[in-house]
DNA sequence: GTAGGGTTAG
């Protein structure tokens, strides 16, 4: 068989199984002079597999004894495509490592996989690798350095490498003009863009995302008219700003305008009603286009997961899992998952996924080791969560988060606040969901002053409490046996409490027999929560515990006459 | 075959 006869069948049907087959041939009789093209091949398939292929495009790597700066180049390339950041730079520095130096084509790889994960090391020091390779003139790794710095916010030093770039074409224009939009500054980019002598799509694309962040819509959509031709990118800028704006209907209408849509545009509308809640419209337009691409489920997937349908996020996760399925799931998707099995108490389904992981080689990153975090501690398991933590690069907002909540519903209050001080300590802002989270931990151990001042240092940070907070502290309030006190809290609430709020303060009447008080909370858990029969008996025990047996005994009877059958359950 | 828009965790 002649090599570009190979080459063209691989191209044209290679599946995962055919490849390894192949593969296996070529290590067997020693081939090779066949691996570059084999590895060439994998890589333009895989683009059409993404996901799919990326284990064994990896798997096939190990298996390549001869490693040389074109398979290494490719394998960098096709990772920073697929959005494999991390492994592309640990490839980079691997081969770099082992003598083989990079080319151009592994270097713009790796400068925008660096960019991608705001690694700035990583881009500093292949700067400075640039100016032994002699590739310093290139423009493909010039305008992939002024892109490096430009998504880091460094303008200055992007402006600098632009200066440098002696050949300037217009993607490095573009990329200069980018940065300055990025960073906010519309001034420098309008200079840049009257400047620039020629102008392309995207040149006018981030103008008018220049306009939209600045929640400049009436120049956004002046600009928009102007523009000589529109890509999807023009159509989506716009979408975007429109939901950034709060304005989703008006989103929605030039989505539906779009004379043709693409999968950005659904992504984008699926995560913005994602966010706002209404999960049906997102999967209406997840019907018009499912198993189209792996970022598509991704936004499904999440979306079910925080929207509390977890039992639906994991129904679409499973599809991807099949053996046969056209996208295997990646880090997005399995944290999304990971979130579901916790939102579900599902400490096993979390352990196949760990194990799932390990199959495919997926490393535990931050992200993900957090979500096992939420999981394991939620679960009970506070020693997996603790282990979990202690190997985290970075202790980030998230994390101590997820801990604090885990060790206050595990009764471990004290370990919850010592790891906020700890987290105040070192410089990271609480946000609403931390509060909570220590919150309950005071609850825990009834630590009522230290509520009280977690209330005050909220509100110095600017938040306002939300409900749920409130019924922490009535329910803190109530156990330490300070029921009126609670009452004057629930009064003090500047928005109307819900039934959750109400409820708390009634159980804190049950621990202290308070029936006056229980009256009146149970009165406005009815009035907000009708449906609810737990009320009535709560209060009918309080009746009982009181002695008041008549009118304990009336409510159980109201009870039955009101939901026939309810009080068997 | 190289660079420029989209999605994760509490």
């Amino acid at each position: 068989m002649t090599l570009s006869k190979l080459g063209n069948i691989l191209e044209k049907f290679l599946t995962v199984e055919q490849a390894k087959q192949i593969h296996c041939q070529i290590v067997v009789n020693d081939l090779h002079n066949l691996e570059a093209l084999l590895i060439r091949q994998i890589l333009k398939c895989a683009a059409h597999y993404s996901a799919r292929t990326s284990h064994y495009v990896r798997s096939i790597l190990g298996h390549t004894r001869k490693r040389d700066a074109f398979s290494a180049s490719c394998t960098i390339r096709y990772l920073s495509q697929n959005g494999q950041f991390e492994e592309a730079l640990a490839l980079y520095s691997e081969s770099h490592a082992s003598g083989i130096y990079p080319n151009s084509f592994a270097i713009s790889s790796a400068l925008k996989s660096c960019a991608r994960i705001l690694c700035k090391m990583g881009g500093l020091m292949i700067h400075g690798q640039l100016q032994k390779l002699a590739l310093c003139e290139v423009v493909f790794v010039q305008t992939s350095l002024l892109d490096f710095y430009s998504k880091l916010g460094d303008m200055v030093v992007a402006r600098k490498v632009f200066d440098e770039i002696r050949e300037k074409n217009v993607v490095s224009w573009n990329s200069l003009l980018g940065g300055y939009v990025k960073h906010g500054d519309l001034a420098m980019a309008q200079g840049v863009f009257e400047e620039m002598p020629v102008r392309d799509v995207v040149s006018w694309n981030s103008m008018v995302s220049g306009y939209t962040r600045g929640k400049d819509m009436e120049q956004a959509y002046d600009l928009f008219c102007r523009m000589p031709e529109r890509s999807f990118a023009s159509w989506n800028a716009m979408v975007c700003g429109y939901i950034e704006c709060g304005k989703i209907e008006v989103a929605r209408r030039f989505f539906d305008a779009m004379p043709e849509k693409n999968i950005v545009s659904y992504i984008t509308m699926i995560s913005a009603y994602s966010k706002l809640g209404n999960v049906e419209s997102a999967k209406e337009l997840y019907d018009e286009q499912r198993e189209n691409d792996l970022l598509l489920y991704n936004a499904m997937i999440a979306c079910y997961a925080q929207n509390n349908r977890a039992k639906e996020a994991l129904q679409l996760f499973d599809e991807m899992v099949k053996p046969n399925a056209r996208f295997q799931p990646d880090k997005r998707a399995l944290s999304s998952a990971i979130s579901a099995c916790s939102q579900l108490g599902d400490s096993e389904y979390g352990s196949r996924i760990e194990s799932y992981m390990k199959e495919l080689g997926i490393r535990m990153d931050d992200h993900l080791a957090t979500s096992f975090i939420d999981l394991y501690a939620k679960c009970g398991n506070m020693d997996k969560a603790q282990e979990l933590f202690n190997a985290l690069q970075r202790r980030d907002l998230v994390a101590y988060t997820a801990m604090i909540i885990g060790c206050g519903i595990n009764g471990k209050a004290r370990e919850a606040i010592k790891l906020f001080d700890e987290m105040i300590d070192s410089g990271i802002v609480p946000n609403m969901v931390t509060f909570t989270g220590i919150l309950s931990a005071y609850c825990h151990v009834g630590l009522v002053e230290e509520g009280y001042d977690c209330f005050a240092l909220m509100q110095r940070h600017g938040f306002v409490p939300t409900q749920d907070h409130y019924s922490i502290m009535v329910d803190l309030l109530g156990k330490a046996g300070r029921v009126d006190e609670a009452y004057g809290l629930i009064k003090s609430m500047p928005s109307e409490p819900h039934a959750g709020v109400w409820g708390a303060l009634l159980l804190g009447c049950r621990l202290n027999n308070n029936v006056q008080v229980a009256e009146i909370a149970a009165r406005n858990c009815l009035e907000l929560d009708p449906d609810s029969s737990g009320y009535h008996s709560l209060l009918a025990n309080i009746y009982a515990a009181a002695g008041r047996w008549e009118d304990a005994n009336r409510l159980r009877g109201a009870i039955h006459l009101k939901i026939p059958g309810s009080s068997w359950v």
